[in-house]
This record gives structure tokens, sequence and C-alpha cells, in this order.
DNA sequence: CCAGATTTTGTTATGTTATAACATTTACAT
DNA sequence: ATGTAAATGTTATAACATAACAAAATCTGG
């Protein structure tokens, strides 16, 4: 079983409640933080905000001319070193074949997702299927290889991009 | 099944004999285009060569070097063209999480593979298994995405790197 | 073989993504 | 308050990739 029909990350568009979806998020991370010890700082949480915000999967440069859009003058480290912390903490994920990161649904533990990537609306959406997971797992561990991070993308066309171009 | 231990990209290192899986391989590669009227130029037989003669994955700039190395100029556009050809010819693959190309053992037939990245020694063991395959396409099918590709890579320690470590 | 079309390669410039290195500021803990 | 660690600012550059156009090589039909 997925959880592919009630994941923020869905390729749902538009149909969904987005603001409070992100300020959900918002606060989790803010909690999670607290929790962790580690400081959720202005910038950081800006970055992830900026990446909520965004449907689509954003990249490092996006983000850089997003925070420099007030005057302010932010360099590319600024925005990797704050991507580096939101990936530690499990709060964004980076996907690898687009060189771009999206918010993580629930970054409370620590999983690996499997994206599915559409190349018409650039959605990604992350799905969880623990029979998969094992399965996969097995097979690695079956091989002796001790696994650290898993990269699972695939990319092709998400359900309703499919419809739109049948219509 | 995987036919971890029957491959070319295994975690054997230099246990078996790269001179002539090198050359195998390129045999193949010739032997397949010429069935399908694809053009093995020199360039791209020298790319693809360069490949197989590294154990690991090779970044783009790396084939550069080497090509340049006899004096000749060569510019980025040439490697990336090669690597273009190869690629959709099947006869090599890309790692997303590496920015690297690696020989495809084969490329006879189009295949989906799961990538086993060992952060020790560098080496990237293409695996197979069906199963496993038939597994995350039905998964997906199931939700009702249309894949066209598949990047599955899994990065860690391999069985050799782990025994290495231990003793 | 020749002329035109197509494919491949050369060349120059530039775009995109990411990090190194070091200075400064801010927050934290005693 | 003061020393320490963490975070941010700043400058420069590394690493990866492609656009655009010119020249050369190859293929194809007459």
């Amino acid at each position: 079983m997925t959880d592919f029909n009630n994941t923020h990350l869905s390729f749902d568009g538009h149909s969904h409640d987005h603001k409070t979806c992100v300020s959900e998020a918002l606060k989790s991370a803010r909690s999670l933080c607290e929790t962790r010890g580690a400081r959720l700082t202005p910038i950081r949480q800006q970055v992830l905000e900026l990446i909520w915000n965004c449907h689509k999967p954003v990249g490092a440069y996006d983000l850089l001319a997003s925070l420099s859009k007030d005057g302010e003058k932010v360099a590319p480290p600024t925005v990797y070193r704050a991507l580096d912390f939101l990936l530690e903490q499990g709060l964004i994920h980076r996907i690898e074949s687009l060189n771009a990161y999206v918010g993580c649904p629930h970054p409370e533990t620590e999983h690996s997702s499997l994206f599915l990537i559409c190349r018409t609306c650039q959605h990604a959406a992350e799905v969880h299927d623990q029979r998969l997971f094992q399965k996969l797992s097995d097979t690695i561990a079956g091989i002796g290889f001790a696994q650290e991070q898993q990269v699972l993308e695939i990319r092709g066309i998400c359900p309703d991009c499919q419809k739109a171009d049948r219509s």
C-alpha cells in the first residue's frame, strides 16, 4: 500500500490547500528542530519555506534568486549551507536526476523514498511502499552490500498528465 | 537471482582479466552498431574504451583530460556528444548521483539497472533482479504512473570493502 | 563520379550547479 | 563578560553541461 493518495507531494496539483500544508510543514520543522536542539535559523526557515511554496522540485539557484529579490545580496554558499542543514535534518530531499530539492512530508523519521517525477508537470511524488522497500533491502543484503542511502527516481508521466493528453 | 557475481561491473576489483573484458565490450559494441546502422566513429569508440578501461564510473571531464593527453585539443562538446551517442545506443549508463558514466555489460537489450555504488572503492555494480524490477513496475503501474526511465542507485559499502575494514 | 543532403566534428562562448577558503558576526555556556 | 562554537558573509573558482554556428566527413541518388 502506498501513501500516494495522501501525501502532500502527490500529483493532485492545486486541488489541496497548499498554504495550510506549507504552514504545517514549517510548524512541524520548528518543533522537530526544537526537540533535537538544532537551530532552524531565519535563513534556513526561509529556504525551507521557499521549497515548500513551490509545487515542484526547486533548484539551488532558483532559491538563490528568490532570496535575493528583496534587494539583499545572497551568495551561493548561503543557500547550499541551508540546504545541507535541511537535508541533514531530513526536512527536505534532494532529487539527484534533477539537481533539485523538495520538502519532505514526514521528516520525523528517517526513511527511503521513491520519487515519481512527471516530465510534463514537473511534479515529484514521494511514494512509500514498505513491501517494495523490504524486497529491495533483502536483495541488497543478499549480495552483502551495506546500504547507506537510496536514490530511487522514476521518470515518466503522472496519471493527471496522461488524462490531460488524451482529452 | 542477480547476476551480481557474473557481471564485469562487480566489486571483484582486479581479480578478473579486465583487458579481455574491455576488448569483448568493444567487439560487441562494434557488432551492435553495425547491425543497427549506427556509426561507432573513432571518437565514440575511444570514449567507450576509456570508460571501460576505468573500473569506476568516470566523469566527462576525466574523459576529456584523457582524450587531450595526446596533445590533441578536445573540447567538452566532443565528449558530451560521444556520451550522448553511447547512451542512446545503450552502450553506457549514466550514474546520476555521481555525474559519471559506466560501460554497460549487456547493451544488446534495453533494460533498467540497479547500481550498487561503494563509497570506499568507488566501484559501481549493475544488478539485475527480475522479481524486484517486476514488483517495482507493478507498484508504479498501480499508481497509474507511466514510467519511462528508472534511476536506481544504492550507496554504501561493498562486500569486499567491508571485509577489508574488519581486517 | 558528382552534387546535394545529412551527419559528425570543431570551435568559441557561456550557462548551470557546487564548493574552497578565509573573515566576520552571532549565539551559547560558563 | 568572556571564551568557544556555530552560523553567516564574501570572494573566488571548481566541476558539470550546452548553445550556436562553422567546417569537414560521409552517405545517397542520379
